[in-house]
RNA sequence: GCAAGGGUGGUGGAGUGGUCAAACACAUCAGACUGUAAAUCUGACGCCUUCGGGCUUCACAGGUUCAAAUCCUGUCCCUUGCA
């Protein structure tokens, strides 16, 4: 396996939280010229865990996925997320996180420390600090408090990852920067894990406002109050245009789930539209012999109409839904291929 | 032929005197989704509307009533049981 330095071209990771893209093997997650992906670490801690997936070889190993880095999320996000919902219950506090599986009842606890260690574990060849996120329109004493916990949290879990050999592992951590829609937080955040020895920078929080749009100013925030050299990851970026304007920013690591998910809820894209979208339900494609993108060569696009996914999708056929993420994700490696030849 | 039960919007199916343009589901037509709680969610779905409302509907035709999808009479269909 011949990598490049991580984040020195654009790069788009799907997101396999729980270890897979969602309806790909990763025979087909290969074909669509993906080389690194995501996995989260809160959601292999509640499965299959840990331990098992090292005593298995590792995640590289578990999901035979050996065509480019692997990069495990701290958890930080579904603490955040999952306490939102209804079925789980939990805490944070100074410490960590502490919350209840709605399924199997059991208590899970996240601390710095912990989310590194089980990112040791699983393998990874990219860590990610545990940080404190929150929603996008909060206060600014709750700001406050997200980034002072979001700083001593990154400051534990890169002492965590030196004391377990993370570095002489030749394994690369990252921190995330917070600070809402406060310039001057997310400033100081910045400015405060630019003095800890990260490898990377990722903008965390929310990465688009209520409006649906990308939060441009911070972004540029923090890419400016960041050292130049070490990559920038703006988690959960986004929409096609939204990774070209972020892209201009600087930032060259990219993930979201909206590009698979988007393909199970029939909004497919294409260099075809002006707005690259095509909601592949509606009535005018069911009788569309053109593919998809007249310009894709994927499994979907070489071998299949517009009506045809139109029809496997709305029955809800689940090879409808794997060749719509094939597409999908193949649309977003050309996209960045693209940027990268520019 | 007799007996019993039925006929409700694109479909299935609630409703059995007023709060009914009619639950709910499906279908249909749109929309949303941004470090995956998501093969999910939201809206529209008789007709018209200056979005306040207005109008026409529950097999068909009459009738009772202030008021009927709901009660009564007749007609036409359907299902089941008995001949």
């Amino acid at each position: 396996m011949t990598k490049e330095k991580f984040g020195e071209k654009i790069t788009f990771m799907p997101d396999a939280t729980r270890g897979a893209v969602r309806f790909l093997t990763s025979n087909q997650l290969k074909e669509t010229g993906t080389k690194n992906v995501v996995v989260n670490t809160l959601h292999l801690l509640i499965s299959p865990g840990p331990d098992k997936i090292e005593e298995l070889g590792g995640i590289h190993e578990f999901m035979n996925w050996h065509e480019g880095y692997m990069l495990s999320d701290s958890g930080g996000f579904q603490v955040f997320s999952l306490l939102h919902s209804k079925e789980w219950e939990g805490k944070i506090d100074r410490d960590g996180a502490t919350f209840k599986s709605p399924r199997e009842g059991k208590i899970y606890t996240l601390t710095p420390e912990s989310s590194i260690e089980i990112q040791m574990k699983l393998g990874t060849d990219i860590l990610v600090a545990l940080d404190d996120c929150r929603d996008a329109q909060i206060e600014r004493k709750e700001a406050e408090e997200s980034v002072h916990r979001t700083l001593e949290w990154a400051q534990r879990a890169l002492a965590h990852f030196e004391k377990l050999g993370g570095r002489k592992q030749g394994k690369l951590i990252s921190c995330v920067v917070q600070g809402a829609n406060y310039l001057d937080l997310r400033e100081y955040c910045a400015k405060e894990l630019s003095k800890m020895n990260f490898d990377g920078y990722n903008f965390g929080g929310y990465v688009v406002n209520d409006k649906g749009k990308l939060v441009l100013e911070e972004m540029k925030v923090v890419i400016q109050n960041t050292p130049k050299g070490k990559f920038k990851y703006a988690m959960g970026v986004g929409k096609p245009q939204d990774i070209i304007e972020a892209a201009k920013l600087g930032y060259t690591v990219f993930d979201t789930v909206l590009v698979t998910r988007n393909a199970r809820h029939g909004t497919l894209y294409s260099f075809d539209k002006e707005d690259y979208m095509l909601r592949i339900k509606n009535a005018r494609y069911s009788s569309d012999l053109a593919p998809i993108d007249s310009s894709c060569d994927c499994e979907a696009c070489k071998n299949h109409s517009r009506a045809y996914i139109h029809h496997m999708i709305r029955i809800g056929e689940a090879t409808g839904m794997t060749l719509a993420t094939i597409h999908n994700l193949m649309f977003y490696q050309r996209l960045v291929e693209k940027l990268n030849r520019v």
